[in-house]
DNA sequence: ATTATTATTTACCGATCACTACACAAATGT
DNA sequence: ACATTTGTGTAGTGATCGGTAAATAATAAT
């Protein structure tokens, strides 16, 4: 009972999440955040509560709809190697595609914090260890699987693919190609493919 | 003539670099600023001008007495495979010791920006732009003096070491420990050792 | 039609932002 | 001693921050 919603609850948070992943999480203001969703503040406030949970909404949304191809990656692929090459690549194009922010939300929207924000930045760090625990279990079914070297550390050579993927994110910012970047992969991986 | 200053300019501009380097750009206050340097905003902004201005002294400060490892270790040692090593190495001891912010100050005090800090963002991504061309500039005096393979692109191997050098900076600020990263540091540059 | 419930709009809240006017304190030049 | 110059402290500027009270509009149940 009572008035129905006038906007899509999928297509404000795309626009929240968009002003969020270009800005950050403390530089996106209220009132910018108003105006990209098309909604006054009340409304905002109605259906999300606060500007800490709407970034939660936003981030669960990042996750689902733009980095879905981080999962797909690693449990497509037959081997541990090509799962985490696909993973960089795949990561490479979405940090550079024109059509949206440069960058990586989960990695960059939260690095500069005043004291009301410790929230959203242990929100997204804890992302960040889901995503190099994630990426360590691949190989470890690798090594199980007999397509990664046992002499292979897990949680290492995950680190290594993290600080990659996490300085592709930062190089992505500062306008770097999909191209060059392409090519520090091919550089840093090289040694994964021959087995290490 | 006039009032002799009661602060010392070294030692006020080291703690707004400290809040800097820990909060970011536009996190950091002017109340904070003021408080860690023991100073009311007038003395601050009849001695530095504006907010700008004060982050562009910290930065140079910082330039020259935090980061001033990065030229040494690319001038220093004999090799261009060996000046590689050491500037990543003593980048993970600057980016984790518990002494001061953990992290870099040039990579991640100005990635969440407003509208009213472009000039921050650039300021900062100047220098990351020239530290990049300096290390490419030693790959290439590296290929020249011949002690590392000419096949070795010098644009592409700089952008490698960058990027590694950004994903440790991120890493050390999510919690990393030095030896972690310094574990990473090896795995990365093994094959950069055996000359590419 | 009436009532209850929910959404939206307008206008505004106290707090904090970067920044400064103004009076006063401390030094130098004559 | 006196005037001039410069730094410091108090107090407050308008603007913007995240968030909300109150009135109105639109739907549902009765």
């Amino acid at each position: 009972m009572g008035r129905q919603r006038s906007f899509d609850t999928d297509h404000v948070i795309e626009q929240a999440m968009l002003l969020f992943w270009e800005r950050g999480y403390e530089a996106a203001s209220m009132a910018e955040l108003s105006a990209a969703m098309g909604l006054n503040p009340p409304s905002i406030y109605a259906a999300f509560g606060n500007k800490q949970a709407l970034f939660e909404r936003c981030t669960a949304h990042y996750v689902k709809h733009v980095a879905a191809y981080a999962p797909r990656a690693l449990d497509e692929e037959a081997t541990a190697a090509k799962a985490l090459r696909r993973l960089v690549s795949e990561a490479i194009e979405a940090f550079c595609t024109e059509q949206r922010p440069k960058g990586c939300l989960l990695i960059s929207a939260a690095t500069n914090c005043g004291k009301g924000s410790e929230c959203a930045q242990e929100l997204l760090a804890g992302y960040r260890q889901a995503s190099e625990s994630m990426i360590a279990d691949r190989i470890r079914r690798g090594i199980a699987d007999g397509d990664m070297a046992v002499s292979v550390k897990p949680d290492l050579l995950a680190k290594f693919v993290s600080v990659l993927i996490q300085g592709f994110a930062a190089q992505a910012r500062d306008g770097a190609t999909a191209d060059a970047l392409h090519g520090v992969a091919n550089l840093a991986l090289r040694q994964v493919e021959v087995s290490l």
